[in-house]
DNA sequence: TCTATATACTGGTATAGACCGCTAGTCTAC
DNA sequence: GTAGACTAGCGGTCTATACCAGTATATAGA
């Protein structure tokens, strides 16, 4: 594997990609040490500086942590990320070990609903990105997801390939938005005539519904989700805590 | 005020700092554009890259947000957090204003189902508390609870009335049980013929099904808790926030 | 044998310069 | 008047280099 100087994508960015595709795959399992900052730059003869970018959000991210004059390693992997903590399907999916993807049904520049320009705090006149998705875990349908997005430079992700990307690691990559609180409401209701096809179940078979308004580092709310999950393929979890301190 | 070179406090920092002190103190108001990175690196002759990493810093603390071809402008301050909360159903339906009650369906010693006994880690000789209830709101049936208990002396709680009180309120007071976790599951379903019978709801009818493992605050388990809720008449909610860290 | 020093690594900080794509305002040609 | 080209300024990426401080190991001296 090798980095392309050409793309259009950034060669930290496709740098990080390598390596995390060495820690997803097990290559290079928790604990180890990854090569030197001045060894990833000859070997991919690229600056220093760049490499240091790339293992610096790989740092942030949690998946690397760097001890000053032994090196750089590869971190334990989260355990309770799936449950307290706000994840992306696609994380989601990870952590419990299924192939996670997805159809993208819908990608457009929309006038959104009532509901959810009350949710997002946008006027009428402005447009929001509706990306409706078919997501899949083991080549089955598993739930339909509509989600709303409204930020700066939005329309940006019109471009982008969301069959196999996390949104939300896109939109810490290229937007600098990090989730960071949610609400979340979560109710049983009956397929309707369009989910039943898409999900692939009968008639009168149950969903689970589940709306979320989620807000980034600044406390803006940029995503309004709905979804429906198929009843006998998704279970929603939580875990709940008092004995966390409320801040500031 | 300028930074000091000299100091041991790498420069980046010292800049960072500054920067936090002029939003702080509302010099720069939420909104405003502050000085480019090659005004600042200009103004305080140190490298652009070195504001870079400042500024870096601080969007990622959710203090400062960049705009590609525009600038670099303050963010609006973080709302209050708010916590994801256990509540008992009394103090549930309180919160949203309806009155609760309930009726007592059964109140027994038990050998647990396998399910329960795994989740209150018992072994089969061991007999728990179940406290079977329908859970009513304004007059009418909304939920099926099982509830069942396991802690010292729990045979107490047979000689309890649980139609007007609250069983976290008993716990707290009379056996220092205080909930403080809890891993919960939610799922869609559909009615069984009794919960149809129950709640009042036509055969079909979906219903949110809800499992609670519930610790104490000493991190034992002492309740495990199935409920039904009529899908028409009750959401289910939860706040989620990843700014409060998770530690082994 | 044990301690102290040398040294060869590591990541952390900082420099100065370059080019890119994007934004917004201005200016020109129609 | 207005649409399109130009341009100044912005953040984003990348290079090549330098020196610092912390860590581990090998080596020289007591």
């Amino acid at each position: 594997m090798s980095l392309d100087k050409q793309s259009p994508l950034p060669i930290y960015y496709q740098l990080k990609e390598l390596l995390r595709e060495n820690i997803v795959s097990r290559k290079w399992t928790p604990g180890t040490m990854i090569p030197s900052e001045r060894e990833l730059s000859e070997r991919y003869e690229i600056s220093r500086m760049t490499v240091r970018q790339a293992l610096g959000e790989l740092t942030r991210e949690g998946i690397l942590y760097r001890e000053k004059g032994k090196g750089t390693f590869v971190a334990e992997p989260k355990i309770q990320q799936a449950l307290t903590s706000l994840t992306s399907f696609s994380e989601d999916m990870q952590t419990r070990g299924k192939h996670s993807g997805g159809k993208v049904l819908r990608l457009a520049l929309v006038s959104a609903p009532v509901r959810v320009m009350e949710a997002l705090k946008v006027s009428p006149d402005q447009k929001v990105l509706l990306l409706k998705r078919l997501r899949m875990a083991e080549e089955a349908p598993i739930a339909v997801e509509s989600c709303f997005l409204h930020f700066p430079n939005v329309q940006d992700l019109l471009n982008e390939n969301f069959e196999n990307t996390s949104l939300y690691s896109l939109l810490s990559q290229k937007f600098e938005i990090t989730p960071t609180r949610a609400q979340q409401k979560v109710e049983a209701g009956l397929c309707s005539s369009r989910e039943k096809e898409l999900l692939m179940i009968e008639a009168g078979a149950p969903v689970l519904r589940n709306r979320r308004i989620t807000f980034d580092q600044t406390g803006r709310v940029f995503e309004y989700t709905e979804s429906a999950y198929r009843a006998d393929r998704y279970i929603f979890q939580v875990e709940l805590d008092t004995s966390k301190e409320v801040r500031e």
